[in-house]
RNA sequence: GUGGGUAUGGCGAAGCGGUUAACGCACCGGAUUGUGGCUCCGGCACGCAUGGGUUCGAUCCCCAUUACCCACCCCA
């Protein structure tokens, strides 16, 4: 099927794009404000790179990649997430030598081989931040004020945030084993995804969504409980900060994510009336992940958030977007030497920056308002056989439907002026 | 990878066994000579995802395939 594009991809139409160009400008301008600064890094890596850096636990790993051999026979690997290529970036260009904290953001496709469904694709897009070198709470803090202001700006309702600490190398093979304990003597009534989790990643059982699961969970040891003391005080800490913002959340205590370079704080933005695919952004503290792919130890804090989702959600919000008009000024004309006029007039005020059309389809003079009205051109400028024997073109206002002759060489500057240009 | 649903013009959507496949939207044109938004008129599917089958006859029944959607898993 020639037509037809990938399974789990999409066409975006200049109907979509102009929203997309507007939120993507407003997070360009939010991470202005907050001093992150774009960071652009290639659609594949070597494969190396996301087994060490997402974890090769994890299920992107093991069954969503879009990982091929290239012609050199190298294996490489579209980017499932933006992370490990921000790591890598910061190591092998050396930003870690520079003021400190490094702080980054990035905007893109990423690739998941998964199967399709509302809110999930194959090709989608994720905004995302990472912080650098910094392991103040206020690091943590600050990345969720800023997903937070950008679903405010949006005007999107009824977020939930939920907010959890997963602890550090010292405290979580501690908690790791309790909950192992915990769990042991009923290990075998665990599901069986569960059960392969017991060894290599305890923690995922505490989210999994099997009720049995999660019966047996109950009265289990939380993540908080068994924070050591300097854990502990990082968590509080991120709490104040949020409190002294007025951002409300929730404290999760199973909250734990899908991706094992987490470290300490754990946060998710959920928004429920988005179908199952309910989660707006994810991220959290990775104090490890920069050594891990072979920096030198450095703490990091980042979060992702799926921007098709951001578009579901104020789609299911009803959220109109304020989208400029196609076109402030349309020039009809009648006849061939308007015509040419025409095409001059629209050049012209192009270059003063309005955003002028005229006909190319030979319509009709009714036909040429028809459609400056259908894009909700503000005014029309009539060109005829008339008005170019007297040096005017008409100038008419769409929306008052008042008409005056103004002079065809001025007309131009005129315009301009109305758009206060 | 597993389960469920749906496939009719650019979009939405009737028709559910029988002469020319409703209707709405969109698009294009027109309603006296050069002017939009409202109204009216006209145009726009030789075909009902594809391939088989049942039948005198199928868009309507059966099977398969494919695609899309939704859900599980997981995640943004």
């Amino acid at each position: 099927m020639l037509t037809k594009r990938p399974r789990g991809t999409n066409d975006f139409l200049p109907e979509d794009t102009v929203k997309w160009q507007y939120v993507e400008n407003m997070l360009r301008e939010l991470c202005r404000q907050f001093g992150y600064e774009e960071l652009r890094t290639p659609i594949f890596e070597e494969t190396e790179l996301f087994l060490r850096g997402v974890g090769d636990t994890t299920d992107i790993v093991q069954k969503e990649m879009y990982t091929f051999e290239d012609a050199g026979g190298r294996s490489v690997t579209l980017r499932p997430e933006n992370t490990a290529s921000a790591v890598r970036a910061y190591v092998e260009n050396k930003m870690f030598a520079g003021a400190q904290p490094t702080k980054l953001f990035y905007i893109g496709p990423m690739f998941r081989y998964e199967r399709p469904q509302a809110g999930r694709f194959r090709q989608f897009h994720q905004f995302g931040i990472e912080c650098f070198g910094a392991s103040s709470p206020a690091a943590d803090a600050e990345i969720i004020v800023l997903a937070w202001e950008f679903y405010r700006r949006l005007g999107l309702r009824n977020l939930e945030l939920n907010v959890n600490s997963v602890g550090c190398p010292e405290c979580r093979p501690v908690y790791r084993k309790a909950l192992q304990d915990f769990l042991r003597p009923n290990l075998d009534k665990l599901c069986g995804t569960c059960q392969e989790r017991f060894e290599k990643n305890p923690l995922r059982i505490l989210d999994c969504k099997n009720p049995e699961c999660q019966h047996h969970l109950v009265g289990a040891p939380t993540t908080i409980d068994a924070l050591c003391d300097d854990c502990r005080e990082h968590f509080n800490a991120v709490l104040r900060h949020l409190d002294a913002v007025g951002i409300p959340y929730k404290i999760n205590e199973k909250l734990v994510r899908g991706l094992d370079y987490y470290t300490n704080t754990a946060f998710e933005i959920l928004l429920s009336d988005i179908g199952a695919q309910s989660a707006v952004c994810g991220g959290g503290r990775y104090n490890r992940l920069v050594e891990e792919i072979g920096g030198k130890p450095t703490p990091g804090v980042g979060f992702a958030l799926g921007m098709e989702r951001v578009f579901n959600a104020l789609q299911a919000q009803g959220i109109e977007l304020p989208i400029k008009p196609k076109i402030d000024v349309f020039v009809a004309a009648l006849g061939a030497e308007a015509s040419d006029v025409a095409f001059r007039l629209v050049t012209e005020m192009r270059r003063l920056g309005l955003a002028a059309e005229h006909d190319m389809m030979g319509r009709s003079l009714k036909a040429q308002f028809k459609y400056a009205d259908k894009f909700n051109a503000a005014y029309t400028l009539v060109v005829g056989g008339d008005e170019l024997s007297r040096g005017t073109v008409q100038l008419r206002d769409m929306k008052g439907s008042e008409q005056q002759e103004i002079p065809l060489d001025k007309a131009a500057e005129i315009l301009a002026a109305k758009f206060a240009l």
